[in-house]
DNA sequence: AGAAAAACCGTAAACGTTTTCGGGGCTGAG
DNA sequence: CTCAGCCCCGAAAACGTTTACGGTTTTTCT
């Protein structure tokens, strides 16, 4: 059926050893006779099976990706770089969707194990003790958490926040409220991580609610709370929430940006779209995608040492939902 | 490193076809031997290697989705699906994403079909000719695209514009735009397919725009024409062009849905959250995900007889930006 | 020219499975 | 008691590669 080495072999009157090298390890072969099994391979189309290959080289050509949930945007967009990168550095990516199930993701991790070099893990519902058992199994690294011993790609949200808050203090807000999302995910941590500090720092007046779901539903419930504190604006967890905030707020007919201003973080496409459009901080998730992936392949060529942590910059957007307070 | 079959046998007092036998084919052995193999395996934590069980039977345990675009919520929800119905059947699934690039397009399909049993390929941009030549190297089914002779799973959006007709029609609206997506897409003459003969059925004035490009910027540029032509009502092709469209309405003043109704296309999780909330038709994307491993399953199974086409329903969501027209 | 070194290439083993083939033990019938 | 038949199970071949090893040719040096 499928082309196999063995007709090239015998198309270029060679051993299959030297058709092997001919295609693996040039410099082991004459140069005319390259030429010859090139020519016989690709008048074939054959192309070696990875899987044959693998067996005996220990190293399975692929890499994999395992994400709470493929219909956010923000794993996508990871999922999209990681997959052109891979590509480019001929690998190709196996996806697993945990459905933010923590128990599916220590099965799908381990049945991945056998089929792949190396997983890029995005699994906010893991507890470390799970994480550095599933890094026993197969080589890791991590997205957006940070653990000792497992190579990292991170995304600086804690400076997004403080670029919030001054971007807020500087238009003269001095109250604000924070939406918690989960309180045990590493992100909502993280951001409080740098919220805390810049509004001590900057003396702005923080009130804290919540947890709530990072959801649409999360914020429109968040939205009635913040109102009763007396805020002029609001920080929301994430986008998502931040449009329930928006639109709740709009319900009850208070006015954005005039009345209270609102921001989110992730950046989604909708985020621009929205009217009036979302201020809110990018988050670099197409850099960190290709930023995984050559953690991971630099991890696996040279396994020793320290595991690298690589942290990304993120950068406020600022739109139309913020302004400066309304001075009554 | 990883544990054998072969230690499994040696645990077990057995020998390596023994071990195989109890794991893929219980009958043939022993119910007691069985038991201790089983036994040997869980303590071992043994996990049979698939490429090498791939190598001999010809079977990879792999299937391979190639999509146009990772980010379009359209495809992951597609994605989403997919995964899940091969996980429940216990195939590991590639992603493969082209970047709208018909040429990246079969080429990954070349070197994916290696590597999986079949692929479900949605490439709006490839010409049947090509598709065809793919459909040679390796099982295909084609998702919302219909080819003789190739599996596929189909959402009727003919429908959907038929029930948009509909709607727009009882609502009152005598004449109403239609802003075309690209115009060599399936996607695009399945709409027209349904649209066309509607509108002259219910006596519905239609004008047909454009193409413009199926992104919120294309919404922009096609609202000024619609405007010219004296509409009561704009049917976009798609809920991106859609939102461009509400957003220029909006800056040139003209209120939705009192003096304008506008309708989009696929139902995004926006669509819905967006101010007005946009009337649109929902695309059965998880269905026809697992539709489509479900078809390509059995064509792998029972090779021969004709490729079956299913057809999935979708469904109009009426929300708030279609109203019945101004009397003026 | 002769020998040592280098370059090139073929043979065969190995990777971890599945599966065919055949052998041994047991049962039951003649 | 013998033999056919059946049930289990082990030995070994096969899948398509890569690579260690050794052999043959070519080059290089004296």
């Amino acid at each position: 059926m499928a082309v196999t080495i063995r007709e090239v072999a015998r198309r270029a009157q060679v051993s299959v050893a030297t058709v092997s090298r001919s295609l693996s390890s040039p410099g082991l072969v004459r140069q005319e006779t390259r030429e010859r099994v090139l020519a016989a391979a690709a008048e074939l189309g054959y192309q070696p099976n990875r899987a044959a290959r693998g067996l005996i080289t220990g190293r399975t050509g692929n890499l994999g990706i395992v994400v709470p949930d493929l219909e956010n945007p923000f794993f996508t967009g990871v999922l999209k770089a990681v997959q052109a990168q891979a590509r480019h550095a001929d690998y190709a990516v196996f996806v697993a969707d945990s459905d933010e199930d923590p128990v599916a993701e220590v099965k799908l991790l381990q049945t991945m194990a056998k089929q792949v070099d190396g997983v890029v893990l995005c699994a906010p519902g893991l507890t470390d003790q799970q994480v550095h058992e599933a890094a026993e199994g197969t080589p890791l690294v991590l997205l957006n958490r940070s653990l000792p011993g497992i190579p990292a790609a991170l995304m600086n949200s804690a400076d997004g926040m403080r670029q919030i808050v001054d971007h807020l203090v500087a238009l003269g807000h001095r109250r604000c409220a924070y939406l918690n999302g989960p309180h045990t995910s590493w992100s909502n941590q993280e951001r409080l991580r740098g919220l805390r500090p810049a509004a001590r720092r900057r003396g702005l007046d923080l009130v804290e609610l919540g947890p709530f779901a990072p959801r649409y539903e999360g914020g429109l419930q968040a939205a009635d709370l913040a109102l009763a504190e007396d805020v002029t604006a609001i920080i929301a967890y994430n986008d998502i929430m931040a449009l329930g905030v928006l639109a709740r707020l709009r319900d009850r007919g208070v006015r954005v940006p005039e009345d209270v201003s609102v921001t989110g973080f992730d950046d989604l496409t909708f985020a621009a779209l929205c009217s009036p459009a979302l201020t809110t901080v990018a988050m670099p998730v197409a850099p960190a995608g290709r930023v995984a992936v050559d953690l991971l392949l630099d991890w696996l060529a040279a396994d020793g040492g320290e595991a690298p942590h690589v942290t990304l910059d993120t950068q406020l957007i600022v739109r139309g939902t913020t302004a400066p307070p309304s001075s009554g």
